[in-house]
DNA sequence: GTCAATACTGACATTCTTGTCAATATATTC
DNA sequence: GAATATATTGACAAGAATGTCAGTATTGAC
């Protein structure tokens, strides 16, 4: 049963010349590698096409595997999902406080609300975890839960240090709390309608550089008048 | 060829009293009030369960028809979801305008603001566009266009009667531009990861008017500032 | 009452998608 | 080199979803 050519790359030899046994070449990753390979194929499909392009079959042809080792890998596309889900969080959370930590004083907040922006609306992020979230599914995730405690607890640590630095009180943890919101919020809706508004106002690039510069100077003059 | 109890009630009548010929009663609307009633049902099934909630056997079992019934209407399920955009576009900019244009002066910005965010994030709408934007869907639409530049227009209208009220010099239209992306970025956002982000955060029903009304200020020591 | 228009239905066709399974190829260990 | 583990594959199964169609029931016009 098709002990001939099995999947030995496209090429269209005849017979075979004399005993080209032509191995089947077929390509052995580690598991690891396997699973990193998938979840960025279907990372791409899912920020270009939306959660109607997460097909199997269609991902496992980017990846240029067959659909059943995804199912091998993952259980089942239920288990996909949930691994990339987990990836993105995990990833998003390293970007963020890494930033955050990052030589104290050097950056401002306009440098913040840039990161914040890249890493979630100009990469795919926050359309990705915008359709995760609207089917559902990161409910129950407690990553989501952490990630934001974590960013709020690490911005109020900076404003009490640098407010201490003047000899100012504290802020108020809900001033900090509501800013991260703030900037979460805006994030997520540029990443999924910004382009449409911008479009729609005539805005470019440099249209759309303009907005967050003027964002952070909102920001800024409110951080101003607070600390 | 079941001529014989057609969709007679699922009364379980085993053989009929007498001559009781049960006329098949198939409920017969006219061709709007289908299409209200198709749409209403889509749209409550894509606010609760999210894209994957669209199948056209469960819409018409909602809405209690047979599904050849939706295709009937609308062609095709592409067909239902192009309704659908067109429908909510209008009723989007019907529920912003409206408020926008009413009584002048009694409003100041925690009205817009929350009204913005009651329009979009409270009900579903924002849940609803943001599917259809995610899948691309709404791009060549060009209603949305014409929204936010209505709404931009407006507002810039009323910033500069205030403005010359006071002898003031005119607002920066960028300025108004990037005050009403904000916002809608802002409602986009909380549509979908404010619940996780608020949750997270240990914010109540209460906590979350706090957010808005710290936005309206926000916004509103800016405005302070310029006009 | 008759007739035309059309909202509506059940049954079927088709296509698409996930998932199963036995077989095969490749890397690793001894 | 042989044996073992497992990544990978093709073929198939099962189910779900949209779409087609011929026929039926209901409304409104004449």
């Amino acid at each position: 049963m098709s002990s001939v050519a099995k999947n030995p790359a496209p090429s269209d030899e005849t017979s075979g010349k004399a005993a080209e046994k032509q191995p089947p070449k077929r390509i052995r990753r580690t598991a690891d590698e396997a699973r990193r390979l998938i979840l960025d194929a279907a990372e791409a499909r899912l920020a270009r096409q939306g959660p109607e392009g997460l097909r199997l079959q269609d991902i496992a042809r980017d990846v240029g595997i067959s659909h059943p080792a995804i199912l091998h890998h993952f259980e089942n596309r239920e288990g996909l999902v949930r691994a990339l889900i987990a990836r993105t969080n995990t990833q998003l959370r390293d970007s963020l406080l890494g930033a955050l930590g990052e030589n104290d004083a050097s950056r401002d907040a306009a440098d913040h609300i840039g990161h914040v922006f890249e890493a979630l609306s100009d990469r795919g992020t926050a359309r990705l975890l915008s359709w995760l979230l609207l089917t559902g599914r990161a409910t129950e995730q407690s990553d989501a839960h952490n990630i934001m405690g974590e960013i709020v607890d690490a911005l109020q640590a900076r404003r009490t240090d640098y407010a201490k630095e003047r000899g100012k009180p504290a802020p108020d943890k809900e001033d900090t709390l509501f800013l991260a919101m703030l900037t979460a919020n805006a994030a997520f809706g540029e990443a999924i309608v910004g382009r449409q508004l911008a479009e729609a106002a005539g805005l470019d690039q440099d249209g759309i550089r303009r907005f967050r510069a003027w964002f952070a100077k909102l920001l800024n003059d409110h951080l101003g008048d607070k600390d």
